[in-house]
DNA sequence: AGCAGGCGTGACAGCGCTGTCAAAATGGGT
DNA sequence: ACCCATTTTGACAGCGCTGTCACGCCTGCT
């Protein structure tokens, strides 16, 4: 009950059982120990409660069993399926999870100055950061194997999916559908474009270039993340153009929700006026009957970890090794056909 | 770059910057020493890329310098929020963040039975959980300061939102809007109801108590989070009543939003023919256009880590503090006055 | 009975740091 | 120039564990 009382260590445990704390060690570690002496030590054990020091394992076996990560935030879809993939494996792999949330630029300029994680974790995944050369050389000399989710890091291990791939998937269904207007809305931050979104731009250009579909840069339009006005915005300006879209690819789900509920709010029809494509397939896509470009971080979660684990119990295994997850059109609701006034159109083309 | 290279120590550090390794701790912790070492140690520090051995310094302190969190998941929007909160915060402390991820039953035994936090943390924040009393009582003898948010435990430090306020007012909108036939949809996991859960019901019951409107248990129906047949089912029992709901109190915003797209695929218009309200205003409540209450997450987050930096500096300040926040209705387009008919035959009664 | 071989166990040092205490350096007042 | 009060620095032990090594004991053999 007392909060305060001294936590019973290795010694507490070998005196109650009677035998040597190297035996209790080895017992706890599971190295061989006569069954007698086993069951004395793990008896002891559970009495007194007793719960290893990482600290002072570590200090000698030079293993933290700490797993970092590091994450720009845990608000997003993206990042909380992700991370909670990783619970079971690590706990297989009798490790903890340390998490690194590094919001904004400050925080990052502080994160790569003094890498706090150097000496505290076996293995480093970094999610969704678009790092400069300085800071991936950075991370390089911390000592420990770095696993880059969802960004492609040239000669280190990444995962990530084909964002190009499956961006060409979704414009080419909504060319399939007839739509040859086709918007793109990107997101921007502080930093500019992310690896993910930069990608499905060219996978974009790509299907439009293969359906000769020349190239309108009016049609693509960008907007800072989870930002409504922003939003309204870009929806205005492609609503003013002389020759407005049929359909707009929105480089996340979130965006397309958001898109929609603009349109929608100004009495424009998804998806009879205009469809609405987005990527993630996350949750909501399904209540928003959202078509969408299904991806599954807790695969590239696992993948990573698995990378991961696989590094520190042999570092030279295989460094640079990249996986590439496959994506998926998961068509639904909010695509369809152009209006008949441009369908004609097309066809007459 | 060579990755196996030994970290340096601070004692490296010493030998370089020409004084004895207790300087350098000093110097490192922000202790008394003159500017001309200062800075000669900072200067060796910065070359040799040093950081601080967590392990071996917590060993002789015997503070961790680790928050650690216990979740159901991480793939939840409650949970991203309020973690994302804690950032700021524990680096403002020079804190860690370390997540112990419990999805299962099983798993929620193995966390209990081994403790891994105990001695590995300064302080454990559990997040909507509900607890056994055994389970409280093994977390009280932690040896730590425990917080509990989003639920409300006697006598141990607390964060919880009003729930019973926030069901209540949420309840009361959709009488003054003229509806007597109001559901209530409640999430069922594995466990049973969760606490909030719990109080949202009482709240709503309260709400139609204080409206003189006799309680009818047919229209309180559960499903499994995430269920989309789950809800279908719900949603059908009440749609096949003799007297069905006009409104449809969703004791959570996920649930609200499957019981819209749900209504929506049978051309049941929300809010025309049946009124959805949900519980948490998450962002996609807002694309949603879906009537809701707001919560503050990261704001539960914040004051858990503050209790807890308190009761980590001073054991003896605070126990048994709870915090209870506050909630708002937003009503949004899901809320509407009920169908003609049904007014004229409340109007009557 | 005596001895090699093997397994199980204990003693001990040391991982990298901090806290204590004593020694050295500094500065101000006479 | 000297002394005392004060600040600044260094030596050293020890936090709780693990790895190494050596020792004791039990088997099974000659």
């Amino acid at each position: 009950m007392s909060p305060a009382q001294r936590h019973p260590t290795l010694a507490d445990v070998a005196e109650r059982a009677g035998v040597s704390p190297s035996t209790v060690s080895r017992t706890l570690r599971g190295l061989s120990v006569s069954t007698k002496v086993r069951s004395r030590v793990e008896e002891a054990a559970r009495e007194l409660n007793f719960a290893i020091s990482r600290q002072a394992s570590s200090l000698v076996t030079g293993r933290t069993g700490v797993m970092a990560v590091l994450v720009p935030t845990l608000d997003s879809w993206f990042m909380g399926a992700a991370l909670s993939s990783l619970g079971p494996l690590l706990r297989g792999a009798g490790m903890e999870l340390t998490v690194y949330v590094v919001p904004d630029l400050a925080e990052r300029a502080a994160f790569f100055e003094r890498l706090p994680a150097r000496r505290n974790a076996d293995a480093l995944l970094v999610f969704s950061f678009d790092l400069s050369e300085e800071e991936t050389a950075r991370l390089d000399d911390l000592g420990m194997p770095v696993i880059y989710i969802s960004q492609h890091v040239e000669g280190r291990p990444s995962v990530y999916v084909d964002d190009v791939a499956g961006a060409r998937k979704a414009t080419r269904h909504l060319i399939n559908l007839g739509h040859r207007r086709i918007a793109f809305a990107h997101t921007v931050n502080a930093r500019g474009f992310t690896f993910s979104s930069r990608e499905r731009l060219v996978g974009y250009q790509q299907a439009l270039t293969e359906a000769d579909i020349p190239l309108d840069h009016d049609l693509i339009v960008t907007t800072p993340p989870r930002d409504k006005r922003g939003t309204t915005q870009a929806v205005g300006n492609l609503l003013s153009l002389r020759e407005p879209p049929t359909a707009i690819f929105a480089e996340q789900d979130e965006l397309a929700a958001s898109i929609v509920s603009t349109l929608r709010a100004v009495q424009i029809e998804v998806p009879q006026r205009i469809s609405v494509l987005g990527f993630d397939d996350q949750l909501m896509a399904e209540w928003l009957d959202l078509s969408s470009v299904a991806q599954s971080p807790s695969d590239m979660g696992r993948a990573a970890a698995e990378l991961a684990l696989a590094l520190i119990n042999d570092p030279e295994s295989d460094r640079g090794r990249h996986v590439v997850l496959p994506t998926h059109l998961i068509p639904r609701g909010s695509t369809a056909a152009p209006p008949a006034s441009h369908r004609e159109q097309e066809r007459s083309n």
